[in-house]
RNA sequence: GGGUGCAUAGCUCAGCGGUAGAGCACUCGCCUUACAAGCGAGGGGUCACUGGUUCGAUCCCAGUUGCGCCCACCA
């Protein structure tokens, strides 16, 4: 039912905002979706992200909010450009064979085919999202947006351009910025090399020998004793035939290796430095692909070819002192293809984070912008107190070109939206884009209409929470606050924000916390868990794993069991609806005339304010267990709402799952059947089935609706069978309330009730005693056994005969009742007469049944297995499950015959 | 290299100064008229190790060991 519940919700509108509805009872709720890459797919990352948004969203309309969750996509430089290039590879073309409008026309085409897929699957999951304001980072507006803060930092001196040592990729032939860049430990060799004759020699150490070929010095620190008469000296530098300086910088550790360094101004990004301190010159001898261009033996090969052959040739001309290897050492990789970086001497565009990321900081430091969990603050703060310079020049074609124009006579031009771009002889635009994250900083205002000043930006912004994984903290997260701190000044620094809360949850793992990866082959397809057990279910599993900051370790086991879960809630419905708890068509008609005649107890639709009023104090007139069953109602429902104020999912989630099918399914409802059945259970002064009747109705619809956020499909399929509503979209939270309020008629707190949950909390234990005691003996559950409470009229649950006697099947004692056994609990003496009850000469007849089917089985699996025995290349697999039939058969015949002999002798005298 | 987090039942995790909890898995019994994808009853843990604080420590402190994560321009 789930496709046609999610058209049904989409075509009434109930996802729709209008800034115009906001007022001081409807306060706005807003979220932006972490846009997904436009050709991307629904992984099990978006299913959690989503999920926790939808419940979000859901409950905040529920509560009276004005809710708007925006939908959209990004354009993903990069990763998009790779693909549609892969695709270009497979025809033999590469970008260029087409030219930059060609292929910029091609991506777009492909995004037209292939993008939008995940659109579709949002749709599966339930998300709730305003469709009509679907936003894609490349769209005209966002790109208006784009070019106008490029425009106002660049104004503002905030954005420059320089000729760095940046990370780049030789693979994607791009600039990346640092966080784009994976370290990891890799093998390498640490080389000792002599540079200089004689007493004029230096031994410096390096483990990327190639790029010697460019050094212009060799640096010790200044107050090293062992180099300071070399200071100042030229030394010659091996197969270069040039004669290099020796500078002295205390950047260098003369604990160190030799405590003598190489320097590369070109390709190191603290030679760089270093070279800048000392005016050296910059000898750059690869190109972009990395190879050598540095004239000599090695010029044409690869950075990797060309290692081992300068080591050979060093080694020939006797200048290796020492070689260490393998050396472990952090070697940066790219993000996207995992090529090894390159530091590259390049002009690039850079934004100064400094005033920005201060500001960034500072919203979260005073508290106008609260990170979940609180712990995470500390990383957030480690990254933007010591952030460098954002390079945000991408030689890339997919993407925002930098609006950035270059004249004839090296001018520099800088175009806003409106500016008509300087033209003319000798102007050119700047080739490169931007990065893709430059445009996804913008997200929370530029999908509201920014830079106008429209009803969207006035209603919803500052957008009130990001729920986003903390893998995108640095990403993403922090340069939204950057930006929309600095695009937003103008609405004083608490309005500036882009977001109140920010909610972090982790990453989706296995069944064994071991992250998902296809090489491990342990991914899951959130699609196929939606298929094979519903969208409620895989949400339910979702969240139920999510606390906040944590992984979610998933498996099929757990989404077996939250299916089990709607089941759950599907059959207790049905067990609501059979015993006329709804309010729908049809229902409780049958009963009208009882429930008219039970002043204020009607149907679950008009339950709540009618019990409420009804009942002076604590629901006094209802039966113990409706007073129970509502009084843990109101504390399950303060928790869930508490929790999910703060962004507790898991702990909301397993509340709620507890209530449902511990309290509300297992004793609630058992409870209610003898009510509901025979209404002469109730105790004395108790109203009888109407009662329950409502209140059963009553709690199933406040349940349903507190599952709603996270289980969207199933509560509403079962809520408007149940009530009669329109849907559960629009019901009323059961917690507080938009206005803040929970207290009123609507408020479930009159409901709580000690002294009802003291009674049934004694009457639950005694009877899982007698349970336990029954289970022990062997006592079939629906064998009825005569017995007597005694003493049970001095405790409290003197009122509670009849339902124990209902949940135990005990009957009354017979004329010759003599008890055999007793189990003591809750101040009562139960008194079982067992003997009299088992029908011995039945269980005789039933085991000896059993016994015979057993014996058949063995009999069937031992000719099975002969058979096998002669077959060739019987299948294992069948093998070992015939003999597994066989050892479960004898262990079923030994069990039997000792069941057998157990049994009491039967009686001399015939009972009466 | 710098941070930081975690070690609790077979697995994934809650808990947190005072008789150890959940889900799944496991064992036994049961097709008891909402549900066998279910019902009832069970078994299972020197709460990593070593010290300390305390009347009392799984919980607080210090150290050890083992994992994990983040950051990083150490030749």
């Amino acid at each position: 039912m789930e496709a046609r519940r999610y058209e049904l919700w989409e075509s009434a509108g109930l996802f729709g905002a209008d800034p115009a509805d906001v007022s001081a009872s409807a306060p706005a709720f807003s979220m932006v979706i972490p846009p997904p890459n436009v050709t991307g797919s629904l992984h099990m990352g978006h299913a959690l992200d989503h999920t926790l948004m939808d419940a979000l969203a859901r409950r905040r309309r529920m509560q009276g909010y004005t809710t708007l969750w925006l939908p959209g996509t990004d354009h993903a430089g990069i990763a998009t450009q790779n693909v549609v290039e892969r695709e270009l590879a497979a025809s033999g073309l590469s970008r260029h064979d087409l030219g930059r409008e060609k292929f910029v026309e091609r991506v777009w085409q492909w995004k037209a085919e292939s993008g939008g897929k995940i659109l579709g699957q949002m749709r599966r999951l339930g998300d709730s999202v305003d469709w009509s304001r679907e936003r894609f980072t490349m769209d005209e507006g966002l790109s208006r947006a784009v070019q106008t803060i490029f425009k106002r930092l660049f104004d503002d001196g905030l954005i420059y351009r320089a000729e760095r040592i940046i990370n780049w990729c030789p693979r994607c032939l791009t600039a990346l910025s640092d966080i784009e860049v994976d370290h990891s430990d890799d093998d390498g060799e640490l080389v000792s090399i002599r540079y200089g004759d004689g007493a004029d020699s230096i031994v410096v150490a390096t483990t990327r020998v190639e790029t010697m070929l460019g050094d212009t010095a060799v640096a010790v620190h200044p107050d090293d004793p062992r180099y300071s008469h070399l200071v100042g000296r030229q030394l010659d530098l091996p197969l270069a035939g040039r004669r290099i300086p020796v500078v002295a910088d205390p950047h260098v550790d003369p604990e160190f290796g030799t405590g003598a360094v190489k320097v590369t101004p070109a390709h190191d990004p603290d030679d760089f430095e270093i070279g800048q301190r000392h005016g050296l010159p910059s000898a750059v001898i690869m190109d972009e692909r990395g190879v050598i261009t540095a004239h000599g033996p090695f010029l044409g090969l690869d950075r990797f070819e060309a290692r081992p052959a300068v080591l050979a040739a060093l080694r020939e001309q006797g200048r290796i002192v020492a070689e260490r290897r393998p050396y472990r050492h952090a070697v940066g990789h790219c993000g996207r293809c995992g090529t090894t970086v390159e530091p590259r001497l390049s002009l690039q565009w850079f934004v100064k984070v400094g005033p920005l990321a201060k500001a960034a900081g500072d919203a979260v430091r005073d508290g106008r912008v609260r990170i979940h969990p609180g712990e995470m603050a500390a990383r957030y703060f480690d990254w933007v107190d010591d952030m460098h310079d954002w390079c945000i020049s991408r030689q890339l074609w997919w993407g925002h070109r930098i609006p950035v124009w270059y004249g004839p006579d090296g001018e520099i031009s800088c175009a806003g939206p409106d500016d008509e771009p300087p033209a003319g002889e000798g102007w050119t635009q700047d080739p490169d884009v931007l990065d893709t994250w430059f445009s996804s900083a913008l997200w929370p205002f530029s999908t509201l209409g920014w830079p106008d000043d429209t009803a969207d930006l006035r209603a919803f912004y500052p957008t009130s929470v990001l729920v986003t994984g903390y893998d995108i903290l640095f990403f993403w997260v922090a340069r939204m606050m950057m930006f929309g701190l600095y695009a937003m000044a103008d609405q004083g620094p608490d309005a500036a924000v882009p977001f109140r809360h920010v909610a972090l949850h982790g990453l989706v793992r296995d069944a064994y916390g071991k992250k998902m990866s296809k090489s491990r082959g342990n991914t899951v397809d959130p699609l196929d868990w939606i298929d094979r057990f519903g969208a409620d279910a895989t949400r339910f599993t979702l969240a139920r794993g999510s606390s906040p900051g944590g992984d979610v370790a998933i498996s099929e086991d757990w989404v077996a069991g939250a299916r089990n879960f709607c089941n759950k809630l599907w059959n207790a419905t049905r067990f609501a609806l059979l015993n006329g708890a709804g309010a729908g068509p049809g229902q409780g008609g049958r009963d009208r005339a009882a429930q008219a005649g039970l002043a204020g107890l009607p149907g679950p639709a008009a339950a709540l304010p009618v019990l409420a009023a009804a009942l002076p104090g604590p629901a006094a007139a209802l039966p113990v267990p409706d007073r129970w069953i509502l009084s843990r109602l109101a504390a399950v429902t303060a928790e869930t709402d508490a929790l999910l104020e703060r962004f507790e999912f898991a702990k909301a989630c397993d509340a709620l799952y507890h209530f449902a099918w511990d309290e509300f399914c297992d004793w609630y409802l058992e409870l209610a059947k003898p009510a509901l059945a025979k209404p002469a259970l109730a105790g004395p002064g108790e109203p009888g089935a109407a009662a329950t009747r409502s209140v059963l109705g009553f709690v199933l619809d406040r349940l349903l609706r507190l599952l709603h956020p996270v289980m969207p499909f199933v509560t509403d399929e079962l809520w408007t069978a149940l009530t009669g509503g329109e849907t559960v979209l629009a019901a009323a939270w059961p917690g507080r309330r938009a206005d803040g309020g929970g207290s009123g008629p609507d408020s479930l707190a009159a409901f709580a009730d000690p002294a009802a949950e003291a009674e049934i909390g004694a009457l639950m234990r005694l009877v899982t005693e007698v349970r336990r005691f029954r289970s022990d003996q062997g006592l079939r559950p629906a064998q009825p056994v005569p017995a007597v409470l005694a003493g049970i009229e001095a405790t409290p649950l003197a009122a509670h005969q009849a339902r124990i006697r209902a949940l135990l099947r005990l009957t009354g004692p017979a004329a010759d009742f003599a008890p055999t056994a007793s189990v003591q609990a809750e101040g009562v003496t139960v008194q079982l007469d067992t003997a009299a009850t088992i029908d011995v000469a039945a269980e005789r007849r039933r085991l000896e049944k059993d016994l015979a089917a057993a014996r058949a089985e063995v009999d069937s699996a031992e000719r099975k297995l002969a058979s096998q025995s002669f077959i060739e290349r019987a299948p294992a697999a069948v093998v070992a499950k015939n003999a597994g039939r066989l050892a479960a058969a004898r262990a079923e015949i030994t069990r039997i015959t000792g069941r057998l002999s157990g049994l009491p002798p039967p009686p001399s005298t015939p009972a009466p």
